[in-house]
DNA sequence: AACAAGTTGTTTTTT
DNA sequence: ACAACTTGTT
């Protein structure tokens, strides 16, 4: 059989060699940015600013100049943006560019941490918890500790999760955290941080890494280790952050040490576009780069190339009544255009109605879908509006909120492969083993007790083996034997083994789920594709727990991807994106800003600095819409008020206007 | 001890 | 509307 590989298209020979008109391309800020290649350089670059542009201009400036692309480091907020930086940079100087290392600081983490786990006393094949895998195993040890008792009323997995997380990335301890905004989980205390240091050992003793961990386990490295340091430094000789306005002082100080021998640091980020405190980011980090980097160079990009004036002028009337000063003002290159508009509607089904008229229009007057996204605060807002389009005949992609890999079923698939990587994954034994018909959480336990010792698939199949036989499960303790023994050989390629796995799954899937297992059938077989893309295990699991696939399943024909795509997006996700029209709904206060986040000023400010970042992605047409009479079970209230952030905004600014519906119902 | 049915609470954003 | 927890039955 003849074999051959393909790979992606360089878009200009790598031999190919011309000098680049930065003048010309650049304006004289991005071009000083571009340009200045020692030394640490702070970009404080407004929205639509040109920042993509500068940063992928600076890459070839550092490629032309004679650095050797394995030496720059890009880090970036998703590995798309990474990935879109260097495909452009490659268009400019060469293929080269795509050897530049980039991704996530948690991706980052992920490679440097395989490499040099042993420096810490892990085991390079360690595994990463995700968020939910993190709360099963707290859930575990807080009802082995006895503090699953009602009458205790004792925080929830997801509460407690959520307070370790918390205290890391802000660089403080749980008491700290507790003294200072969780005032109610007080008497809780001494539980909490026995449970936590218990958390902690739990996932040593089984190579078990959650995202945090990844950052701290970082950051020693580069701290503590001063040839591990030294040795990274010299290999990324050219660092470069974007986004740095929602890094926490964990990645500051990652930051410092892998720059450590040189200092080339250019970091790029707006304290107006902060928007992930709730991960302990803090726009802070902006102000006090030059603390950390002395004679750090500040170059400010302040010409906006993106909106048109009217949506520029919105943009800045709503930052400009927050609280603390923001350091710009953007400055319109872009002509006029129609203004922005505060949409009334009767109620949420007229939102949605409306909402999807307009898009039809729109597409009428030959805007693509493409050039489309309708935006929201959060994921759930949209899920009358997905029905109307769905209605509609508009095909949607949506991004942010739950996502495929989360799903129980492929949870489920991928626990099994987990093992295989990691036969110390307690987590993944736990969830493999209560599919067994009946084994419950104490024999689960019971199994993976008896099987401790066990670090190869061969020690399993023989642990699994001699386990006491009684009861149902005896055959499929064997089953599942096989089967781990079966999908163990690394010759085997990964959509090889998830496909078996599937096999083995499939009959399970039908008997828990016996409403709706085609839905679920058809994820699990879309699984087998995604894991067909790659060519070992390793990295498959990684991506899975660090850059999970956004898209919600492919539900999308072919024909319609052709005409293109309309986006539903949570405002989070759609940062660093932009489109020809944008739609933000729900602008009433109680969900944007959220009840949730009404109590702390902070926590207002960041949502303004939320609705900022929604204004900001449009480049000519821009919606903000609202429902009255509705009814909020979560806020317990009556909610039908505009959005604070924009009442009061002068008509000139944003026009209001009402949806009448005319025609009788639908 | 496991499972099924019934009850109570809880809602964001993401690596 | 859904998930987590509780209670009752096998």
């Amino acid at each position: 059989m003849e074999t051959y590989t393909l790979r992606p298209r360089a878009e200009a020979p790598s031999d190919r060699r011309y000098r680049i008109d930065y003048e010309g391309e650049l304006n004289p800020a991005q071009h000083a940015a571009a340009t200045t290649l020692d030394g640490p350089v702070l970009v404080v670059a407004g929205a639509g600013s040109g920042k993509t542009r500068t940063l992928v201009y600076r890459v070839a400036r550092l490629v032309e100049s004679g650095v050797n692309p394995g030496q720059i480091l890009l880090l970036t907020f998703t590995r798309k943006a990474a990935e879109e930086m260097l495909r452009r940079a490659s268009a400019l100087v060469g293929a080269s560019c795509e050897q530049v290392a980039g991704g996530t600081f948690h991706s980052f983490a992920n490679v440097v941490l395989r490499r040099t786990a042993r420096r810490l006393g892990m085991k390079p094949g360690f595994t990463i918890l995700d968020r939910s895998d993190s709360e099963d195993v707290v859930n575990l040890l807080r009802s082995r500790a006895g503090l699953d008792r009602k009458e205790r009323r004792f925080p929830r997995k997801n509460a407690i999760v959520e307070i370790f997380s918390m205290a890391v990335n802000r660089s403080t301890t749980v008491p700290a955290l507790l003294e200072d905004g969780y005032a109610h989980l007080y008497e809780h205390l001494e539980d909490l941080v026995r449970l936590e240091e218990g958390y902690r050992r739990y996932k040593r003793d089984r190579d078990l890494v959650d995202y945090d961990d990844l950052l701290v386990l970082l950051r020693d490295l580069v701290r503590d280790y001063a040839d591990v340091a030294a040795q990274l430094s010299r290999t990324y000789r050219y660092i470069m952050v974007d986004e740095y306005q929602d890094t926490n002082r964990l990645q500051a100080e990652i930051v410092r040490g892998l720059a450590v021998a040189h200092d080339n640091v250019m970091a790029v980020g707006d304290d107006s576009q902060s928007i992930y405190s709730f991960r302990g980011a803090t726009f802070r980090n902006i102000m006090e780069f030059p603390d950390l980097f002395p004679a750090t160079r500040i170059i400010k990009l302040e010409e906006n190339y993106r909106s048109t004036q009217p949506i520029l002028d919105l943009a800045n009337a709503v930052i400009e009544r927050a609280a603390e000063k923001h350091t710009k003002i953007l400055h319109a290159h872009r002509g006029p255009g129609g203004p922005p508009m505060l949409v009334q509607c009767a109620d949420e089904q007229a939102q949605s109605r409306f909402i999807c008229q307009r898009i039809l229009e729109l597409r009428e007057e030959g805007v693509s879908l493409d050039d489309i996204a309708v935006l929201f605060r959060s994921s759930f807002h949209s899920f009358d509006l997905e029905l109307e389009l769905q209605r509609a005949d508009v095909p949607f992609v949506k991004r942010g909120g739950f996502k495929f890999i989360e799903t129980a079923h492929v949870k489920d698939v991928l626990a099994h492969l987990r093992i295989v990587a990691n036969p110390r994954d307690a987590v993944s034994w736990h969830r493999v083993l209560l599919l067994l018909d009946g084994v419950g959480p104490k024999k689960a336990d019971d199994i993976f007790t008896h099987l401790a010792e066990a670090t190869t698939i061969e020690a399993v199949s023989e642990g699994l083996a001699t386990y006491p036989r009684r009861g149902a499960y005896t055959k499929d303790l064997t089953h599942l034997a096989a089967l781990l023994a079966e999908i163990a050989p690394d010759e085997l390629p990964p959509g090889e083994k998830v496909a078996r796995i599937v096999a083995f799954y499939t009959p399970m899937l039908r008997q828990i789920h016996r409403e709706d297992f085609p839905k679920r059938e058809k994820d699990l077989e879309h699984f087998i594709t995604i894991a067909g893309r790659y060519r070992s295990v390793a990295s498959l699991l990684s991506d899975m727990a660090l850059e999970p696939p956004t898209d919600s399943v492919g539900n999308v024909l072919a024909a319609e991807v052709e005409e293109g795509l309309l986006t539903l997006s949570t405002i989070h996700s759609a940062k660093g994106l932009e489109w020809h029209t944008i739609f933000v709904i729900w602008l009433v206060d109680g969900r944007f800003p959220s009840y949730l986040n009404l109590h702390d000023g902070d926590e207002v400010e960041e949502e303004r600095r939320l609705l900022y970042v929604a204004v900001t992605r449009a480049k000519d047409n821009l919606y903000l819409s609202y429902p009255i009479d509705i009814y909020d079970r979560a806020a317990g209230m009556v909610l039908g008020q505009p959005s604070r952030f924009v009442q009061g905004l002068p008509e000139s600014i944003l026009p209001g206007m009402q949806v009448i519906e005319s025609g009788g119902f639908r």
